[in-house]
DNA sequence: CCTGCGATTTGCT
DNA sequence: GCAAATCGCAGGC
């Protein structure tokens, strides 16, 4: 695979269709979360594309690293590319992106994917979900729809089963909003997703 | 369409 | 002891 010129991906931290590994997260949860709008996530085969996540950085009322390494935030502050899986309310496993350099902590929330991949698989795990809108429009519904749970923290990015890919063609227009469900730092508009996406959570971020 | 509430477990005070 | 980066269902409009 011959490495792309400076310019083209210069954005991204990556060429188009490439797998996303540790250099590509190596950077600002700032930088690396809108980037990964138009990424391709499957979890053993199964996915899509991702259209809405949320950036947590270390000085972050909000983010579980803000009150310092622990037995669960001590994924958050090793090395990047790899998967912080949380339990959520007692139920729900909940998919984030370690990103910086190791002894920072920094993830992405991946709140919401378009499925693409397997959708009758997904559609098996979600029981009640009616249509492809519901299937994984929500960061406890993708889990379930991957078939994602705690087992998988800390697992590398860049290897098998999972598949992470930079997008192949056009990106999707990004657009900010206020993050969901949190009770601190509320004003911050680091919830990013894809323009006009009928695959994102709720609230639409419209 | 919308709002309200219970489920269920863990981590940290 | 309690709050929590959620979800699905019930009930009202």
């Amino acid at each position: 695979m011959p490495r792309r010129a400076v310019g083209e991906g210069a954005t991204t931290g990556s060429a188009p269709g490439a797998r996303l590994g540790a250099d590509f997260f190596s950077r600002s949860v700032h930088d690396v979360a809108p980037d990964l709008i138009g990424c391709r996530l499957l979890y053993d085969g199964v996915g899509g594309t991702i259209v809405e996540v949320e950036a947590y950085e270390r000085e972050d009322p909000a983010s579980h690293s803000f009150v310092g390494l622990t037995e669960r935030t001590k994924v958050m502050f090793g090395p990047p590319g790899r998967a912080y899986v949380y339990l959520s309310y007692g139920i729900h496993s909940l998919l984030n992106f370690v990103c910086e350099p190791e002894g920072d902590a920094a993830a992405v929330l991946i709140r919401a994917l378009e499925p693409t991949t397997e959708i009758e698989t997904m559609r098996s795990r979600r029981g009640k979900a009616r249509t492809d809108l519901e299937l994984c429009n929500g960061p406890g519904k993708l889990t379930e729809a991957l078939g994602i749970t705690l087992a998988q923290n800390a697992s590398r990015l860049d290897r098998a089963p999972f598949e992470l890919l930079a997008p192949d063609g056009e990106r999707p227009e990004v657009v900010t909003s206020p993050r969901v469900g949190i009770t601190k730092a509320v004003e911050r508009p680091w919830r990013f997703s894809a323009a006009g996406s009928p695959y994102v959570s709720r609230p639409r971020p419209d």
